[in-house]
DNA sequence: TCTGGGGTCCTAGGACCC
DNA sequence: TCTGGGGTCCTAGGACCC
């Protein structure tokens, strides 16, 4: 027996049932929500699965089909979901002390110092925990490490006599052998599509395939990466529980036009928005930027435009986290990649050469005077805009006609974080 | 109107410099 | 004149995840 026990809890169809929960006379009926634009399909009630739609799946090709089946779509609504995810994490820390928050509707949760407890029967706990306090159905599964807990929440999910729960740490091996030889490898944490056909042509079609491989042959053919996955199919925990966040190397923030984007001035205002959040995530994790990429392009699937894309990197002067100096640095790289006659479907910055704030350089020509007002400044923006809304206080450079915008039709109301939507409850 | 997401990390190759 | 190694930066693209 491993002395190491993971718990993986995943929110079921985390957006859907986001959206389920104030309006839940869309229980049992085929709901998806929509990427940014309402480009893609994000998140597939079970129904919707039924029906074959994939992940990932352009909605505009579907439409056909959801007027068939009167499949219900929902523009995507961060805003809600970040709060009701918020609400889910809080609820599983009180189930242990470490918790890897590791996306917005899933988190690890370390069980191993928990001797006496029967670990399904703690996942049962869990589940009807979340169900009565926020109203949300998730699945747990339960590993000697993360990624054993992964696939034990895929069995979790896809076979109901678990009933929510598949606790790999206490099946005997026989069990849990039959069930890694029925999983495909391409359902293994970090084998995507071009590793399984890979793996495919080396006989290796199964998660089980994988655990039984030689770790030199797949580190030779495939990298470190995917040998540490094999050492973790077998048990050996290699990848650390991370209850904090390391920062992010690099940060980037792009978007889809609502429509095509002509001018230089439009997607001047664009790039001013997005390198304004690009810049609040930077200070969240008290980092500077050392230098910034932009790019433009145009839509890859309209082949019979133009194309053009571009990127360029712009180094800046010393290491920054002010909005003002990042806007005005992107926007002079913008100004030079930008040629006219484009039909343009996206922009974006990336932020590069990422160093902790605690390790700004010293130099002959710092001006602690406005090195101390731009700070004020940033942390008096960044505190108003929590308080108030995003976007409250902003840049004038993001303009005010902003045609330049995703879609959103089918967005529903803030229900949890904006007074006049809130959830209204009718009595009988 | 006219529809195709957003994000992180890594690597390869070329340019350039020492 | 030709040859060489190594490092860094930029750019583009791959792979993966949600």
């Amino acid at each position: 027996m491993s002395s190491q026990a993971i718990a993986l809890v995943d929110c079921n169809n985390f957006y859907v049932s986001c959206e389920r929960l104030f309006q839940p006379w869309l229980e049992n009926r085929p709901v998806v929500v929509l990427s940014n634009n309402d480009g893609c399909v994000v998140a597939r009630s079970q129904e919707v699965r039924a029906l074959g739609v994939k992940m990932a799946a352009p909605w505009f090709q579907l439409k056909a089909l959801a007027r068939q089946h009167g499949i219900i779509a929902f523009s995507s609504n961060y805003t809600l979901y970040a709060d009701i995810s918020n609400r889910v994490m809080n609820v599983l820390a009180s189930f242990s002390p470490q918790q890897e928050i590791y996306s917005i509707d899933e988190c690890f949760l370390d069980l191993s110092g928990f001797k006496h407890i029967q670990f399904s029967d703690y996942g049962q706990r869990i589940r009807a925990t979340i169900k009565q306090w926020i109203g949300l159905p998730v699945c747990v599964g339960i590993g000697a490490s993360k990624t054993l807990a992964k696939l034990a929440n895929h069995v979790a999910k896809k076979r109901p006599e678990y009933v929510g729960v598949c606790d790999f740490t206490n099946l005997p091996v026989a069990v849990r052998e039959t069930l890694l030889a029925q999983i495909d490898v391409r359902e293994v944490w970090g084998v995507g599509a071009r590793t399984a056909e890979h793996l495919s042509r080396m006989g290796i079609v199964s998660a089980l395939d994988l655990q039984r491989a030689a770790p030199k042959i797949i580190r030779a053919q495939f990298g470190v990466v995917l040998e540490r996955t094999v050492a973790e199919l077998n048990g050996e925990a290699c990848l650390a529980l991370e209850m904090i966040t390391p920062p992010r190397q690099q940060i980037m923030v792009s978007r889809s036009f609502g429509s095509a984007v002509y001018t230089l001035e439009s997607l001047q205002q664009a790039m001013t928005a997005y390198v304004t959040r690009a810049a609040e995530k930077l200070r969240r994790q008290a980092s500077l930027a050392g230098a910034l990429q932009v790019f433009i392009r145009t839509s890859p699937f309209k082949t019979d435009a133009a194309q053009y894309q571009r990127g360029l990197v712009v180094p800046l002067a010393s290491p920054t986290e002010d909005t003002r100096q990042l806007v005005s640095a992107a926007q002079a790289g913008l100004q030079q990649i930008y040629r006219p006659g484009f039909a343009y479907q996206k922009v974006g910055v990336v932020l590069t050469g990422l160093i902790p704030m605690a390790q700004r350089p010293r130099t002959l020509f710092d001006d602690p005077v406005a090195q101390a007002r731009s700070n004020a400044l940033m942390s008096t923006v960044d505190s108003i805009n929590a308080k108030m809304g995003s976007h409250s206080v902003r840049l004038l450079g993001e303009g005010w006609d902003k045609n330049w915008r995703m879609r959103r039709e089918r967005v529903s109301q803030h229900y949890t974080t904006q007074l006049d939507e809130i959830a209204i409850v009718h009595a009988q």
